[in-house]
DNA sequence: TCTGGGGTCCTAGGACCC
DNA sequence: TCTGGGGTCCTAGGACCC
């Protein structure tokens, strides 16, 4: 049995816990660069306003409607994370952390009733923290964050399912007709794992709702789509295939990657942005103690513009595997200079460190000690590290001999609140209920 | 004028081997 | 003249998630 902890409109709820006034009002947090909404408020999801609408087409709502918009403040989005997780954890015996608003709570071995158990979760987590959530419990994980889809719309869009699952909807004590009910009140995009593409095919044959891909034969749905929606069907039908995954296994893959406010031509500021996401992604490499054998680097011009367009990647090796910023930079900008050129109005760049192996083990793979400039690097990206995080990001950076006075055009554009935030708990209203 | 920033997994097809 | 079949590994691209 699990249980799907889901904080409501997430981002806009963590504003909302600081400023108050905020409560009620049509609410929008944008992504970096303000360059499109990423989470709204219940009042804002009312007007239209859809998820990763471009800002230049809602701003008008500011005068009509009473719109308020704030930039995004991932580092405090990220501690209130921390501590809703905290709370959730306290469910059941096992957790997953699915995404920064998510966890799956493993139930196995819980006893009593577990509707109680939950609704008592979610008021803890609204009382200590002032963010509204719901939970959702099935037999799998699909059926768990159904439920919480129920449990969200019951309650946002009265009418749309019983009211009684409002919040917190227990699937598990439903009789199979009543379950069958539930989705066949839900379209099939609906479902996790069925997306635009897989939902438009499955209309196409016929399949609309959930319950429709419930009753689909698994081996055709195999056999016509994949074996991703094959085993959703089972999962519907409740045969959990998908696990809980509860050693928070490092990364695979480290990105960072960013639009430019402002186009991009030249070579010296793509320089300077590459080096700035190589040097971050090796700074998360460093944190979850793994060394990349490979990066890859890519520029792009916008998709949304009528330009000439240009996308290229290049995966380059690095030396030996290793955390080095200096080598990773380097690295990076050796795959830039292959990639570039000019004459493009570039939008978007980024660096991906792959092949990622646990540091230790890539010392293990040298078969003798590591020699002392080595060792001398490795002490050296602790310093940076330690230094970084005691007196703020970019306290030390890599500088780039190329670059010299290099034209600051990929700079961010400024924000409409540059967002002044610092990791202090006694500012929480923590017994407001 | 102005369109996020992360991730995961699966599949198809090519290269290569015997 | 006739030109296999099966396995593995790798990569690029697609689809999905939040």
């Amino acid at each position: 049995m699990f249980a799907l902890v889901d904080g409501n409109n997430f981002y806009v709820s963590c504003e909302r816990v600081f400023r108050p006034a905020l409560e009620g009002v049509p609410v929008v947090v944008l992504s970096n660069n303000d360059g499109c909404a990423i989470a709204r408020s219940n009042e804002a999801k009312a007007l239209g306003i859809q998820m990763g609408q471009p800002w230049h087409e809602i701003r008008h709502r500011e005068a009509s409607d009473g719109l308020v918009v704030v930039s995004a403040n991932f580092a405090l989005y990220g501690d209130m994370s921390d501590r809703m997780m905290s709370l959730a954890a306290g469910l059941g015996p096992s957790q997953e952390i699915y995404s920064i608003d998510e966890s799956f709570i493993g139930l196995d071995g819980v006893r009593g009733d577990l509707k109680a158990r939950a609704l008592a979760v979610r008021s803890r987590i609204l009382r200590w923290m002032g963010v509204p959530c719901c939970i959702g419990i099935g037999s799998t994980k699909t059926l768990a964050k159904f439920a919480n889809h129920v449990a969200k719309s019951a309650e946002r869009k009265p009418g749309s399912y019983p009211l009684q699952h409002a919040q917190v909807c227990d699937l598990s004590t439903l009789a199979w007709h009543q379950l069958e009910e539930l989705l066949e009140a839900t379209d099939v995009g609906e479902i996790w794992g069925i997306g635009p593409r897989l939902g438009k095919q499955l209309r196409k044959v016929g399949v609309a709702t959930a319950a429709d891909l419930a009753r689909l034969d698994p081996a055709t749905a195999r056999a016509r789509f994949s074996v991703v929606v094959e085993r959703t069907v089972r999962e519907l039908r409740g045969m959990a295939c998908i696990s809980l995954d509860d050693l928070s296994q490092p990364r695979q893959q480290i990105t960072c990657t960013r639009s430019f406010g402002r186009p991009v031509q030249a070579y010296g500021p793509l320089v300077e942005a590459i080096s700035e996401f190589a040097s971050r992604a090796a700074e998360k490499l460093r944190a979850q103690s793994s060394h990349a054998g490979h990066v890859l680097v890519f520029i792009r011009t916008s998709p949304f513009r009528k330009e000439p367009q240009y996308s290229r990647s290049v995966t380059v090796a690095l030396p030996r595997p290793c955390a080095d910023t200096l080598a990773i930079v380097s690295t990076a900008l050796s795959g830039l200079q292959a990639i570039y050129q000019p004459g493009y109005q570039l939008a978007k760049a980024g660096v991906m460190l792959m092949d990622l192996v646990a540091a230790s083990h890539a010392q293990l793979d040298l078969g003798l000690e590591a020699p002392d400039g080595h060792r001398d690097k490795a002490r050296l990206m602790q310093a940076l590290d330690a230094v970084n995080s005691r007196w703020g990001r970019d306290t030390i950076k890599v500088g780039s001999a190329k670059i010299g006075s290099a034209p600051r055009g990929w700079t961010m554009k400024q924000q409409r609140r540059t967002p002044a935030y610092t990791t202090d708990w006694s500012q929480m209203p923590i017994a407001r209920a």
